[in-house]
DNA sequence: TTGCACAATGGCAACGTTAACATTTGGGCG
DNA sequence: CGCCCAAATGTTAACGTTGCCATTGTGCAA
């Protein structure tokens, strides 16, 4: 019956090679100061003891874990998806891997998210804001800790990135009226979105900037079911030929309320979403939408608490724009 | 000029609270063999100095790390975000922290997302398989490092838990065979994946077992638009009163088809779906569908390895059913 | 008074790794 | 032949924490 020792440490690698243990770490780092053929030896020892190196033992002694940490009050949300998908894209590039952690909402916090995150083996971390932090203009990141949140608004100490929700909404305004629509009708989302609340502006800016009053927005609720509604009573205003939505549901509920009503997209009205949600969902329509690089937006969180490790700190705010994505509900009035 | 302190120990709040750096400790872990006033007095000291334990510290003398590590070939895919939530949910409870990697999967080997996890600081391990693995007959896990596949195939060495296809297309059969329709029509998806195969095998067996031949299926790409065509095609056959697809989005592609037809739905034809993945995005159908409890399966796989770690081990096997959800696509004929 | 149990705290060592410095070896060159 | 340099390897200590055991103090029964 052999004694499971508990685990091979570098110790043990050394003593079967004949070596010091000092040699072993540089075998592992592949220093160049160690003859190839002791290199081999060491190797050859290391596989015989099936060796892993100890995470902690060399956090410990070096003072970095090479890991950051990403904190979220809501894990389910439109992008997080992709979002993680650029996290672990560049966590691989720099070497990097990635601790997710869910916080608690309850207070809306940065300081719940730090203070979670500082019991945690990273070096920075990111937080990803779905609405306003109750200390959103008090927060102060934790020393050493570099700390980039995703959200829009700007902070004085951290880092941010995000998707333009203003930029998205200049594009689909002024793509709709290059295409000879004398102005566009916009259906919103709750007030308490922030990005949404962002895209309004957009809308409403945009227009002013080409000297057209905004119209009355209908009130959605990022469901089709509203958009739906909204679709309804829109087929009734003869001025309306462009409509934006705020998300995707809401443009396809809207283009099935027009339908509904009698009304052809894109033959009567133009319709326009945001997201790039509905994918394959849906067979008879390629809706013109927007599209956001949330992997980019991840990515460049991840980069950015990875250079600053190397040397490099300083606060920058990111707003990372989307693409417009022409599909068959928009029709050139020129 | 204050010389900035790398890091804060126990021993400098020891000092500071005139203590030994056991009672620093202990008080950390509110051992009630510490006076309350002295615990009070360490407390402070802590505040005073801004200590946080440190990770590597307590992980090299512990052995443990009280964290999970997630493998995924793929971040994004159908149900991975419901999985993660149920991930960080589970480690939550058990004081666990989530390590997610993206493992290349060139080749697409266990091996591989092992041997990433084995240089991290991780207990275990979850490994979210999206097709076979080309060693997963014969993988062995790291000694010592509790691992969990989320797959529906059974491993010798490994747990292993996922949605139950099979039963999803039996409650489908039966719910709609209960509603009085004589056969179901399918609409499978490409043969290369897994689950949709054992969906296929699902749908096949039950009808078989009450005595029914299989129709032939119509074979789609998991697209509203390959939906679209087999409601086309499916909207010829006089037999055919009720459909199953293969997912939500197909389903919703053969409504629409079917529509095209002059078939309506369900008055005509009945037609379920798998997923629940439509949400908000289908204004004018509820369809009746699948939803599976991805949170619970990412639940389960950490509760297993958390469970592990306090003493129980052995390899167990877990399908966890979805629930059928009613909308208003189905048509009683009773 | 002594002895004993128990509560509270301290001292020491070890977890596995690696930076910094020390030592040995081999070879080229005056 | 002796000197010096560079390459290769070894030795020591420290990173922060906590398990184990030792020590001190306090109250109570014999």
């Amino acid at each position: 019956m052999a004694a499971v020792k508990k685990s091979v440490s570098v110790k043990d690698v050394a003593r079967l090679a004949g070596v010091s243990e000092q040699t072993v770490s540089r075998t592992v780092h592949d220093s160049p100061s160690v003859r190839p053929e002791t290199k081999e030896r060491v190797r050859a020892a290391m596989r015989e003891l099936g060796y892993r190196s100890n995470f902690a033992g060399r956090s410990l002694r070096r003072g970095k874990f090479k890991t950051v940490g990403v904190a979220m009050f809501n894990i389910t949300g439109t992008g997080n998806l992709d979002r993680m998908e650029g996290f672990a894209a560049a966590a691989d590039k720099h070497g990097y891997a990635i601790t997710l952690t869910k916080v608690d909402g309850h207070p809306y916090t940065l300081e719940s998210a730090s203070s979670r995150m500082s019991a945690l083996p990273v070096d920075g971390m990111v937080v990803i804001m779905n609405r306003m932090p109750a200390d959103f203009g008090t927060f102060e990141p934790l020393p050493g800790m570099q700390t980039v949140l995703v959200t829009m608004l700007e902070h004085p100490l951290c880092s941010t990135v995000d998707n333009d929700q203003f930029d998205c909404s200049r594009q689909v305004v002024e793509y709709l009226l290059g295409r000879g629509h004398k102005t566009v009708h916009f259906i919103s989302c709750p007030e308490r979105s922030l990005s949404g609340m962002r895209r309004e502006e957009g809308w409403r800016e945009t227009l002013r900037a080409h000297g057209i009053e905004p119209p009355r927005l209908v009130r959605g609720d990022w469901t089709a079911q509203s958009g739906y509604a909204a679709g309804q009573a829109l087929a009734e205003d003869p001025t309306c030929t462009a409509i934006y939505a705020s998300n995707d549901a809401m443009a396809y509920g809207c283009i099935r309320g027009l339908e509904s009503c009698g009304r052809r997209v894109p033959e009567d009205v133009s319709v326009v979403g945001v997201d790039d949600s509905l994918g394959d969902i849906v067979p008879d329509r390629r809706l013109t939408t927007v599209r956001f690089d949330n992997k980019r937006v991840g990515m460049w969180a991840v980069d950015k608490i990875a250079d600053a490790d190397g040397g490099a700190s300083g606060v920058e705010h990111m707003l990372i724009p989307g693409v417009l994505v022409e599909g068959d509900t928009v029709r050139d009035l020129c």
